[in-house]
RNA sequence: GCGGGUAUAGCUCAGUAGGUAGAGCGUCAGAUUGUGGUUCUGAAUGUCACGGGUUCGAGACCCGUUACUCGCCCCA
């Protein structure tokens, strides 16, 4: 057997490295449009930047990271983290006080691969470093949504919750903790780990005793001040001003530490088990973390992959890759090399063309011509070069016109090019 | 880390009650000497995932391994 890919990988074969790009082309048209700039960061860094931003205590860090050279680098289970670096390490904020970049770029995390999710992965995400105002908040996730609608996106849904700030947080976990540990023992094996590790969390659970045990559990909402639930309130009316149609989900927790404050969520139906489209939040303490100033700061991130199920699902179309326009036959040593000249001055007008490298009948170079989808065909001989007289056949209808010189032939091909593109 | 499913040609799959492999699609070539699409003819390609067992004989039955896949956990 020959080697094959990792496990969790995967191959973007031709056609579907198109419609990537494609992808990518148009992510960077919207995010441009909100006037987001890309950034670009190694695939991979220091370990101790994950294990300071992400949390030592989180899935990712404690289990799920490609490590090498003795723990010392790992590659990029997420963009937040070197987004900050980068951020503190290049001074950007002394560019202005409030940075826009976006990303797209492969993450790698070692879980166990199954649909919707590999071990090397794509997202798309934005960061905005600086802004503490609820409408950046409305306006991340206003992002997000134009970005799933200009790809024909309308039905994903979107949850919005608020998590407080630290010390709020520290509170309504001691609160919680203290509700819960009257019914430890009904809780599911997984909400009694997390009693301990992540009591946060246990508010994500699937499981229906839990469900039952948190319906009477204090809710963190009530636990807030007013000034965190009026910057809430505010973002949700702005939301509401932007027709963006979000529901409020007050058990939305995020995986990482370092979020706080807003917190949101697209999922989508046509997933299935991995129905997370894209999540995000504030995450205003990070920065301060990894040794910058106390400086709020909003991103997102989403999987492209997923993405790319949704888009399947709903049958997205596609435009179609550059079309050959012609396809140059060639019989014999002499006329192969007049195939290469000719198509050498088309593609430096910007014509796709192609010709045979198999020396193949000329009934299987037409074939080839025919497969390629090419829009005209001509095959070069003696007589062809003898004359200086060329039958262009278009192979739609089959129908010859005759050209005489080479010049007229690729004059004529631009004008066509040129009325095709258009 | 824990469960379920699957494993036959490049792809999609047949393979009957165990008798040492087939179809469709695709690829390539040919159907008068230099012209595609339709049609016809022909060709190539499989250690039937791997290892062991039962049997005179296994792609089919049993056991193990591996890979892939779907789910749990967590996440995009």
């Amino acid at each position: 057997m020959f080697i094959q890919k990792p496990k969790g990988t995967y191959d973007l074969l031709p056609g579907r490295s198109f419609q990537r790009n494609f992808i990518e082309t148009k992510l960077r048209e919207v995010f441009s449009d909100f006037n987001y700039s890309e950034i670009r960061t190694p695939a991979f860094e220091k370990t101790s930047l994950f294990r300071r931003g992400i949390g030592e205590e989180t899935d990712i860090v404690s289990k799920e990271m490609y490590s090498f050279n003795e723990d010392e680098f790992t590659l990029k289970p997420e963009m937040t983290a070197p987004v900050i670096r980068a951020y503190l390490e290049n001074s950007l904020y002394n560019e202005s006080p409030l940075k826009k970049l976006f990303y797209i770029s492969n993450m790698f995390r070692r879980e166990r691969p199954q649909a919707g999710r590999f071990r090397e992965f794509s997202q798309y995400g934005a960061e905005a470093i600086g802004s503490g105002d609820y409408l950046i908040d409305a306006e991340m996730i206003l992002l997000a949504d134009t970005i799933l609608k200009k790809f024909g996106i309308y039905d994903s849904k979107i949850k919005i919750n608020t998590i407080g700030s630290l010390s709020e947080r520290e509170n309504y976990i001691k609160v919680l903790k203290n509700y819960l540990s009257k019914y430890i023992n009904e809780l599911s094996a997984d909400s009694r780990r997390r009693f301990e590790t992540n009591p946060l969390r246990i508010l994500d659970t699937k499981d229906k005793k839990d469900l039952e045990v948190l319906k009477d559990a204090p809710l963190l909402y009530d636990y807030l001040n007013e000034d965190t639930k009026s910057f809430f309130e505010k973002i949700l009316f702005n939301l509401k001003l932007l027709n963006v149609n979000y529901e409020t989900d007050y058990r939305l927790v995020r995986g990482f530490d370092y979020y706080t404050s807003t917190t949101f969520e697209f999922t989508s139906e046509s997933l299935g088990a991995q129905n997370s489209l894209l999540g995000g939040g504030r995450y205003d303490l990070l920065v301060e973390q990894l040794g910058g100033k106390p400086t709020p700061a909003i991103g997102f991130a989403a999987g492209i992959e997923r993405f790319e199920m949704i888009l399947e699902e709903k049958k997205f179309c596609f435009p179609s890759e550059k079309e050959i326009i012609l396809y140059v036959a060639s019989i014999g040593e002499e006329s192969k090399i007049s195939a290469l000249n000719i198509m050498n001055s088309l593609r430096n007008s910007g014509i796709k063309c192609e010709t045979d490298f198999l020396n193949r009948s000329v009934k299987s170079q037409m074939k080839e011509a025919n497969k390629c989808n090419a829009r005209y065909a001509v095959v070069i001989g003696e007589n062809e070069l003898k004359n200086n007289s060329f039958q262009l056949k278009k192979m739609s209808d089959g129908n010859e016109i005759s050209i005489t010189n080479f010049e007229n032939l690729i004059e004529y091909l631009k004008n066509e090019n040129q009325t095709s593109s258009s």
